[in-house]
DNA sequence: ATGGTGGCCCGGCCA
């Protein structure tokens, strides 16, 4: 018996894996130490007809994927553990470019989502970011229950604080930790979610996301960017958290390492 | 230092 995981063990696992073309052999790797009951994945860059359904029904999950056209973006959800009750994009803008996807498994209400990067404070891409935080609040608002087993998974390019960053000094005025961003996580925080990974580790400078460029990777220039937000009754059953940082290391890695929260079962 | 690398897919765009 794996000490790491004793019976009762849900885990869940999110992964902005860059490119699931590029990566499929690092994920399949991934799967196969990791084991995640449920795997929520960003950026996919697939279509929905192009994604590798087979490769996972043969590693013995379903899935539920939110691809668009394909070339940006596009959310999963993998279960071995069952999965229902599929909702693609938000209902009032359905395509949202491919950026949300929810489904329930083992009773979890488990969202993937990948938020817009704002790129530059004052942009409309930075405008933009924001307004897609507020509309995943209110769905969250119109259809889940924070009194359920909710879990909202994903790359949401926002630090939420400076102990995410490898130097607050140097993000003074940058996108990833400006206070509308932060205060719009937190609005999707106070609908009842707690920051699991942070409930299991207080150490400050543990990354999920490091540039490829200037060997930021090897330098330590990263943030936590890639969040496990789950209701009170799910964040009270996390046993252990922790970001996979060998999953960036070696051959083709993505510039985002998963984070990985064993939860106990619900009684 | 406005660079650097890596994904899309072949000329820039996006991160």
């Amino acid at each position: 018996m794996d000490p790491w995981r004793p019976p009762g063990t849900l885990r869940i696992a999110t992964w902005n894996v860059n490119s699931l073309r590029a990566r499929m052999p690092r994920v399949e790797e991934f799967i196969g130490y990791a084991a995640p009951d449920i795997l929520c994945m960003q950026e996919t860059k697939v279509t929905d007809a192009a994604f590798p359904a087979l490769a996972f029904r043969g590693l013995g999950y379903d899935h539920a994927h939110h691809g668009g056209a394909g070339r940006w973006n596009g959310v999963a959800i993998l279960s071995r553990v069952g999965l229902d009750q599929i909702t693609a994009g938000f209902d009032d803008d359905p395509e949202a470019e491919s950026r949300f996807i929810a489904a329930t498994c083992a009773g979890v209400r488990v969202a993937s989502v990948y938020v817009p990067n704002g790129r530059e404070v004052g942009t409309e891409h930075y405008r933009a970011k924001l307004a897609w935080l507020s509309q995943l609040r209110s769905h969250l608002d119109a259809s889940a229950d924070p009194a359920g087993d909710v879990i909202v998974c994903g790359d949401f390019n926002v630090a939420p604080e400076d102990r995410d960053v490898y130097d607050p000094s140097k993000f003074v005025g940058a996108t990833h930790v400006s206070p509308p961003e932060r205060e719009a996580l937190q609005h999707i925080l106070d609908w009842g979610l707690v920051d699991v990974f942070r409930r299991c580790q207080p150490q400050e400078k543990l990354f999920t996301w490091w540039d490829y460029r200037a060997g930021d990777f090897h330098n330590h220039r990263g943030m936590r960017i890639d969040l496990a937000l789950a209701s009170t009754s799910l964040a009270a059953r996390a046993r252990m958290a922790l970001i996979d940082r060998n999953a960036r290391k070696g051959k083709l890695p993505s510039d985002h390492a998963p984070v990985i929260v064993d939860f106990d079962e619900a009684p």
